[in-house]
RNA sequence: GGGGAGGUUCCCGAGUGGUCAAAGGGAACAGACUGUAAAUCUGUCGCCGGAUGGCUUCGGAGGUUCAAAUCCUCCUCUCCCCA
């Protein structure tokens, strides 16, 4: 598709394609027909710098605007993030060193630019603008909105109802965020729909000082791999963007079918016409639904690494665990000659995390010495090879040696 | 300011003097089944060199008891009602 000679319309298609909301469709269309270039906001949590498949979403949604020659800011919260976002269920966010703020903008760079362009990118902080405002700019931010208004958020009527605390300083989350968009003149702020709030205090606040207002386009969240959670790092359902290509593999290839297709959608290009046929197909039975998952695996790795990984971690995943071979490479224990305790051994060299567990792992019959299955809990291992294979569960092994 | 209810193991949530390392659910891990899918079934699920054993857990600090998650005191945090 040639993205220099869209339409409005074609435009405006391109860039609510995968959205939930856009509020308002006729505001966005108005500021592409003004032919200028948009400043596009979306906000980061500044101490989480390890960004994973759901980040992506809306990375992407970026991506897209950059595509059409607009500016994106890529905005660290790092004033904000002494309140944490009211959405999580986390306490007040240790406030984070000038230092560590800095070098987490470098991580997030590193990750961000596998799909962002640099050039079309702004990264700034907002402690830049909040950090200034002082308690009487503050005061006279917080006179701008009213307690109803702020409870109509779900999260703080829900909590009001549920009888769980909500402290003061998280009321001013949205008022802060949409401050941001003010100091920024956005005409654009992106976010997951669980931001709706949030980007709509925007509007508001920009209204109240004269500006337009911004367009809020919301994207969905994506479920963790547990397939019910949204993605996250603390439920640990999540795929990083960092992960080694092969561990990215074996994550998607666990996702459920159902859940495959939604990633289709949200986490990579394809349009939704392919992917409905793939799905068709795979129904049908003219697809292995286990040959779809891979190539969905495969297309994630190629955004972050590139095809050499994508084959490397798919001929890697088919060694170990469809052939139920060994993996090329694997960590090596050295042993001393000596007799040891295998639970000991097992728990020693964090294959497990205790040696209670070690030894409940071999007595369910986890645990196995050259392919042969070792059930006593209390096994003590004596090596009269050069080298034996351990392997503890599907996907721990290790190389044992002598001395 | 007054009154009431609470803080339990990764999470939710039982438990009100011994039988409690603490029910139940979720998560997680393992086994079976598979496409390492999902779902399902089974098992495990504080730590400690084999354990009818030891040690550390029930907001924090003390205390009462042969014995406390359970009783008392103080502290701390949360919620509700009244003002």
């Amino acid at each position: 598709m040639d993205l220099k000679n869209l339409s409005i319309e074609e435009q405006l298609d391109y860039l609510t394609k995968g959205t939930v909301d856009c509020i308002q469709r006729e505001d966005l269309k108005k500021k592409l027909e003004s032919g200028k270039t948009l400043r596009v906001k979306v906000g980061f949590d500044p101490s989480a710098p390890d960004l994973h498949l759901g980040h992506t979403v809306v990375i992407r949604k970026m991506k897209h605007f950059q595509d059409l020659g607009h500016e994106v800011v890529f905005l660290i919260g790092d004033f904000t993030g002494m309140i944490g976002d009211p959405t999580g269920k986390k306490k007040t966010r240790p406030q984070l060193t000038r230092e560590e703020v800095l070098q987490n903008a470098e991580t997030y760079k590193e990750q961000v630019f596998k799909i962002l362009d640099p050039d079309k990118t702004v990264i700034d902080f907002n402690s830049r603008w909040l950090g200034k405002l002082g308690s009487d700019g503050f005061i006279r931010l917080a006179g701008k909105y009213t307690v109803a208004r702020i409870l109509e958020r779900d999260d703080f009527a829900n909590r009001l109802k549920k009888g769980l605390p909500i402290g003061m300083h998280e009321l001013l989350y949205p008022l802060c965020q949409g401050y941001d968009s003010v100091a920024l003149q956005c005409d654009v702020e992106l976010g997951g729909t669980d931001q709706t709030f949030n980007l709509l205090v925007g509007r508001d606040l920009m209204r109240e000082h004269g500006l337009e207002p911004q367009v809020v386009m919301t994207l969905p969240l994506l479920e963790g791999t547990d397939g019910v959670e949204k993605m996250s790092k603390s439920l640990g359902n999540y795929i990083g963007v960092t992960e080694p290509a092969r561990e990215i593999y074996g994550k998607i290839m666990s996702v459920s079918d159902e859940l495959m297709f939604r990633y289709f959608e949200l986490v990579t290009d394809m349009q939704m016409k392919e992917i409905k046929r793939i799905r068709d197909e795979m129904e049908a039975g003219k697809r292995h639904p286990k040959a779809v998952k891979s190539m969905l695996a495969k297309m994630i790795i190629r955004d972050f690494y590139d095809e050499d990984a994508a084959n490397d971690a798919e001929a890697h995943f088919e060694q170990v665990f469809a052939k139920r071979g060994l993996p090329d490479d694997m960590p090596e224990i050295v042993l001393d000659g000596e007799e040891v305790t295998l639970a000991k051994l097992i728990a020693d060299n964090g294959m497990a995390k205790s040696g209670g567990e070690a030894r409940r792992l071999i007595s369910q019959g986890a645990v196995s010495i050259d392919g042969e299955k070792i059930s006593d809990p209390v096994f003590r291992l004596v090596l009269n090879k050069p080298e034996v294979i351990l392997k503890v569960g599907k996907r721990r092994f290790a190389r044992l040696k002598t001395r």
